[in-house]
DNA sequence: CACCTAAGTCAACGACAATTGACATCCGGC
DNA sequence: GCCGGATGTCAATTGTCGTTGACTTAGGTG
């Protein structure tokens, strides 16, 4: 056929339905991170996996399905339990005012999208309760954790946000205020 | 056709350009805030416009140019200054423990959603400094006032998407705790 | 080696929505 | 009062995409 590789698969993989599904979820949480939900077609899912359209349905069940997956595989609750509540609220605020980290920013994004996307929104929803809101909600104890878990959650995606938008990293007498407030508004959110 | 009835919808808008245009426009940047891009129906906007699909290929040449359109008239300045310092940290909790629904914030939930697009990721930024940074900073005053606004802005920003996500009121006693909570994040954010 | 199940392939269906052009109707000026 | 362009209506077309079921093939097991 080919005398040149074919540049994408060297090994057009054996069959191997675990490492098809693991496949088909990384492409699909690029995709979705690209297009959106509604754009993302399963079809170019599948091409860039290099896998058929059918086993989408096979593995997920469906659309929905799929983007589930890819959702909780894009949430990782980045070890919580280790952070130091004393240090916490300066240590946020530094990473904040920096540039957003490269390979990390993906998923950021992809996440983002979930939740402007009237369709994702509700799944999205489910996925940060479970693997977000609980964490944070344990790590904080105390009275009423479930709703200062919310603020502290909807605070931090802000500045997520903003760091995003943003771009490059604060500098100067700008970046001094911005930390020192932003550590401000944690070491309120993290109090009893 | 009918003689006696002449009563189908009386004054529903005399033949007027610049009025169904004007009509349509108000209802895709309703429908698109809701939405989404993708899944706003142009017929469902010409619906809520009381106007045919076909008009909006004659006003707006299509579904993208009709997007933009819409995009544009969202991006304006808020009317901050109107704000009351005192009321404003109660009222702005009060409405983010609310529906995406509600009230009137239309504008913003539509460049919040649209800004998840590649093309018009560039115009959130904009939308950002125009709409937020810039109003904010006039009406915060004092010193550093620059990047105290943006944590402003950054927080702002968290808790609509939390609403986004959320996408239902929050009840009962998280309810209450939640907005006492946010309350005291932004009476401490618009502190000199 | 034969067989059986899991893995992968293929083509077609059906729904939905944007687009399009042909047609009907209004209304202001001659 | 009538004419012509502007305004509004309608139905057909087209294209995309998720879904589905029937089919083929690989590869381990007895």
């Amino acid at each position: 056929m080919n005398e040149t590789a074919i540049l994408e698969r060297a090994p057009p993989r054996r069959r191997d339905a675990a490492a098809t599904r693991a496949a088909i979820l990384e492409a699909a949480q690029a995709q979705f991170a690209e297009a959106g939900y509604d754009r993302a077609a399963l079809r170019d899912i599948a091409a860039v996996a290099g896998a058929d359209v059918a086993l989408i349905k096979r593995y997920f069940g469906g659309k929905e399905g799929l983007f589930t997956e890819a959702l909780k595989a894009s949430i990782r609750p980045d070890r919580m339990p280790e952070w130091d509540r004393a240090t916490f609220p300066h240590d946020v605020a530094t990473m904040m005012a920096g540039a957003p980290h490269e390979g990390r920013s993906h998923a950021f994004q992809f996440l983002l999208r979930a939740a402007t996307s009237p369709t994702t929104a509700p799944l999205l929803n489910l996925a940060v309760q479970e693997r977000f809101l609980g964490p944070i909600r344990e790590w904080l104890g105390g009275e009423a954790a479930q709703p200062r878990a919310r603020v502290l959650a909807a605070t931090y995606i802000g500045f997520l946000v903003e760091r995003l938008i943003r771009g490059e990293p604060l500098q100067g007498r700008e970046r001094e205020v911005f930390i020192e407030r932003v550590a401000a508004v944690f070491e309120l959110l993290i109090a009893d």
